[in-house]
DNA sequence: TATAAAAATTGTAATCGTTACAAAATTAAA
DNA sequence: TTTAATTTTGTAACGATTACAATTTTTATA
């Protein structure tokens, strides 16, 4: 247990759990953009009591303060991302593994009257492992 | 029932039955984003004996063929659009409506090895509608 | 046209991620 | 310590999607 992921929890109003702590350190030490699922099974062997539904709340509480970011794959699962900074997905349709890549350069889009507060880019294709098994 | 549409879909090799015909009609004509759910309530009283199943199988077909597209938002469920034209999406966080708007340039991200086939790019954030109510 | 085979559709049940909710446990306040 | 507030937990409910076998429709063959 990281006692900074306690403070910079403090610093946002939430009282660090042991539960809330495990899962912030996780996501700040594991950038594979996990599972609620992957999450729990990671956890757990350290925390045998472990729900899924704290899993859940605390990933929503994250969110809610801007301590993690999230998004939904076509396979209908959210996934979550300890990695804030701007950038974009690469997702292999191959092996389905999710890569970090910059975020592209863009001109704001022209959209009269709207207000933009985010933007998520995906990238498809085959990675550089899957590509080379298909030689 | 369109008979262009039946046409589509016999150059695709795909035998036009009449829900295949309705379900892609109705996606030519409906650039609403809509879910399965949408596409069966719209599409049942018309054809009374219509399944979800149906839709789904459908659905799927056309997106292996590419006569469609697809994506997921963060409520786990699937939006198709008949819309295959390169353009992004703007999704409104407080009606939820899904706007169709131009794709950004961008420059191609640099990729050593991996094989791009497809980019979709969501942006965040209060549409003109909704921003006129708050007033 | 009659018959058989193939393809498509349907309805139901199962699955899976997520959410609701109330009880139990923990922590903070008085 | 006693009480109140917060957090966690486990179970049940929910909703979208998928699996699957039966039925219906279409196509091919005789
Ligand atoms: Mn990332
Ligand atoms: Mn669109
Ligand atoms: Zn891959
Ligand atoms: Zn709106």
């Amino acid at each position: 247990m990281n006692t900074n992921s306690a403070e910079i929890l403090r610093e946002k109003g939430i009282s660090p759990s042991v539960q809330r702590v495990a899962i912030y350190d996780y996501l700040m030490t594991h950038f594979t953009h996990p599972t609620v699922d992957e999450i729990f099974k990671d956890l757990s062997p350290s925390i045998p009591t472990l729900s899924k539904t704290t899993i859940y709340n605390t990933l929503t509480l994250f969110l809610e303060h801007g301590l993690i970011d999230s998004f939904t794959t076509d396979d209908n699962t959210a996934h979550y991302d300890g990695n804030v900074q701007s950038h974009a997905h690469f997702q292999c349709s191959q092996c389905g593994e999710i890569y970090d890549i910059p975020m592209p350069k863009t001109e704001a889009p022209q959209l009269e009257g709207f207000e933009i507060n985010g933007m998520k880019v995906f990238y498809y294709g085959i990675c550089e492992k899957c590509r080379k098994k298909e030689i």
